[in-house]
DNA sequence: TTTGGATTACGAAGGTTTTCGTATTACATT
DNA sequence: AATGTAATACGAAAACCTTCGTAATCCAAA
């Protein structure tokens, strides 16, 4: 059940995370092609990186036809809530609720998303139910 | 302002800022014998890496006694900032809401905590004060 | 069927991080 | 003053990450 909690991609794998993440699967150029716009990288740098995520278990890729097609196997849920625990564990001193208020803090909070957030906890208000 | 923002403090980094952030200064000893506890790891391994962090103007140092301080220059504030902020633009497309919503998710955050949330956001359920 | 373009495979360079062994230096105790 | 202990300084190895050049392979179009 854990089996995709140990590892943390990296920065790179994390870019190529998103865009498998967002398409679902696509292939080595798909992905180059959006991680392009965004900086000056090598197409077989992507490439090199893919392959090596695979190894990591980060990725699947179906190689039947000629262009290897990829998708994640890391979710984005369970990629989020590693790099949370990290976070509350190395920076907050363990406390998901400090995190919580020092996110709040943070500048671009929407009063559509603080609603939100009100609404979600309002579950929490009465203990039985 | 932001002279502390731009440097990302590693995994090995952040351990040590932990520790001096709690402790308001220490020296290496002190800090060593902290992460000792935590795992293995040499004496000169703690020195080297305080002392690159100094190099990069993450950590202070008093060096006129025989045995040096160190003090943390990068905040712990900033520091949840910045991580805060590479967190929400890789994993939650950009949006704090989003990682308030996935952090209240999160197993252990207790009922005072969530109380203590509310009470945060209702300053802002009415726009004047 | 030959050739050109696109794709994957391979290997290695260069950078950063983490680690620690060894040397040097300073101090405190004798 | 001599010596042992504890601290810092130095350098380098090992691991990991990022990058890309080059080679090999496949396919489609001519």
């Amino acid at each position: 059940m854990d089996n995709e909690k140990k590892y943390h991609p990296t920065e790179s794998e994390l870019e190529i995370l998103q865009v498998l993440w967002e398409k679902g699967q696509a292939t080595v150029r798909d992905v180059h092609e959006v991680l392009e716009k965004g900086r000056d990288i090598g197409y077989t740098t992507t490439l090199k990186t893919m392959q090596i995520m695979t190894e990591k278990g980060l990725l699947g890729r179906d190689t039947s036809a000629r262009t290897h097609v990829y998708s994640p196997i890391a979710s984005r849920e369970g990629t989020q809530k590693q790099f949370l625990n990290k976070m509350i564990d190395g920076l907050y001193k363990g406390s998901a609720g400090r995190l919580v208020m020092g996110a709040l803090g943070h500048e671009k909070l929407s009063p559509e998303e603080i609603r939100e957030i009100q609404d979600y906890l309002r579950q929490f208000e009465n203990p039985q139910s």
